[in-house]
DNA sequence: CTGAATGCAAACGGTTTGCACGCCC
DNA sequence: GGGCGTGCAAACCGTTTGCATTCAG
């Protein structure tokens, strides 16, 4: 299923539909865990061998402007991206053994409305992430 | 006042106490704030010119691992510091106009401890930024 | 047909590494 | 004096840019 509506989307942003946009799409479509630029690139060159890593980024760059896909650093100057759909708004606690990654139910973000009214800060944006041991790497 | 504690920490690792190592030690004294590497760069420099970005690095990394500094990254590819010490533990807003930080009170792990202990999850590490404008830039 | 989007190669910025020299213990 | 720590230069890795070509509209 190629999402009709997303396409939609970047048309009406003024952005054309290209094959590599759609392959990019459907990456995220097929996976909605957390990936890096490497890793939709290693996937989308499986199908078109060549695509290559400034139009991934650039792709990027457009689906995250158009608030279709979410961008977070947890390790050293490396991005990841996830699909921002319909999915619950949520967070991750990351293995620093084998990099496996789970989701954190709810995001503590509710809990500081109060605060952040009072600082009139205006939020854009945030990043939660907890990074440890998980279960399996702690019984090696 | 330099840390005699600090130096003694090190010094029971196995590190010596060399000039560079008290120096970037004094800064993180002198400045409780999230500072990039750069920033410590450059305050070393002024006291000692001849100090360079690999011993900057190496240095950070020896204070993070004796948990005196503090590690994190929020936007592409840059990492902050900051002293670790007796300081309460917090978290930032950040603003993408001005670049200016203002701290959070509080942490948002202890409402999680709940969930982290059902997922069997060992967290060595978390992060937790907002990114936004902040009252003065919004104004502008 | 026209200009937005692509691929290539090369640059970029932050960080790390190899190596010969220097200095703490 | 032995070896950890340093500075230098150069490599590294993820990402971005300039430019000629291609293709969506």
């Amino acid at each position: 299923m190629e999402s009709k509506r997303d396409l939609a989307k970047l048309s009406a942003l003024g952005y054309r539909i290209t094959q590599q946009r759609r392959l990019v799409l459907g990456v995220f479509l097929a996976d909605p865990c957390l990936q890096s630029a490497e890793d939709i690139y290693d996937k989308c060159r499986e199908i078109d061998s060549s695509i290559s890593y400034p139009t991934i980024y650039r792709t990027l760059d457009i689906l995250v402007e158009a608030g279709m896909v979410r961008k977070t650093h947890f390790n050293q100057g490396k991005s990841w991206y996830e699909a921002a759909d319909n999915n619950l708004h949520h967070h991750h606690l990351v293995c620093r053994e084998c990099g496996s990654r789970f989701s954190l139910r709810g995001c503590p973000m509710d809990l500081l409305e109060e605060e952040l009214q009072r600082a009139q800060f205006k939020v854009l944006d945030h990043q939660f992430e907890i990074m440890g041991i998980c279960k399996d790497c702690q019984s090696v």
